[in-house]
DNA sequence: TAGCTATTCTTGACAATATCTAAATAAGGC
DNA sequence: GCCTTATTTAGATATTGTCAAGAATAGCTA
């Protein structure tokens, strides 16, 4: 019952979002919206192009990248760069940083105390700040446990 | 008077940190820690090989990638990702964040209030951190200035 | 100083990630 | 429904970083 109607209205949902923000809608910015919605919060762009994938609703690489674009820059989408060629794509619902683990890659949302963009905002800067992305690194509590039980040994 | 002086200074200086964190000494380690002192504050890895390559003291890529890692590791330098395939290579002075601006690009450092590692800790992490990266992104004063006069037009 | 050993460098190939271009297509306004 | 323009597609290409194997070298020891 609630399969389709949900679905639907999810789409006007995100169809109304993209034309306030003077873009078109179209097919694949619905898709990929859609599997954001579904999925966990952080997607690689690989990651995407499987999710679109095993979805049954296929786009081209070029064409990700293309839409993760567009909504990036109109505020749709965050996009986090985590390490050297590892972008990080998740819905722009409410702004968080992210923790990375040094040892496994663990990457874990982590609360933004302001919620909002820029949650710092320096006064020396050339320039005006609209977004301060945060990246902890360090280990999780795992590796930490298994490093420790090694050095036991 | 200081040209030769000074260089043989800072090799015996940047062969000191190298031993003191356990790093043999090298002949690359030094390259890459010179040229990190000679150019600007930011060099992403093709910069740095090319910043070697106009001294004459060429490396080859996967060295400058083995050297930077090493260093990066033991605390000699320091690695920024600012954008997708974009690191940023610098001499690990003191502990900073960046300001890039999103129209040209353009790099600035911004000082960190804490100057020292981990700057911000958040509490609810699953995990230890001991690294805060922070990445201001915006526009520059003089994109902003140009945006602005193409508008009155 | 010569020899030894582990580390480090080099080289070239390779993988992952993102960008660009030009032609095909679809969206939104009339 | 047609027209204009933005968008998508597909493929080629650039950029960035990684890997493995052999060669070279730093630092230690005698």
């Amino acid at each position: 019952m609630d399969a389709a109607g949900t679905a639907t209205i999810d789409d006007q949902e995100l169809a109304q979002r993209l034309r306030a923000t003077g873009l078109k809608v179209t097919r694949p910015r619905l898709l990929v919206l859609e599997v954001l919605q579904e999925t966990g919060p952080h997607l690689s762009a690989d990651e995407l192009v499987e999710a679109l994938d095993a979805r049954g609703t296929p786009l081209p690489r070029g064409s990700v990248y293309n839409v993760v674009g567009a909504l990036a820059t109109h505020g749709l989408m965050m996009v986090t760069d985590i390490g050297p060629g590892r972008a990080l794509y998740e819905l722009a619902e409410r702004w968080h940083h992210h923790f990375v683990c040094r040892t496994c890659g663990l990457i874990e949302d982590v609360e933004c105390v302001a919620g909002l963009k820029p949650c710092l905002d320096p006064d020396q800067v050339n320039g005006e700040v609209d977004e301060a992305q945060v990246i902890f690194r360090g280990i999780c509590t795992e590796c930490r446990a298994k490093f420790n039980s090694e050095k036991q040994i």
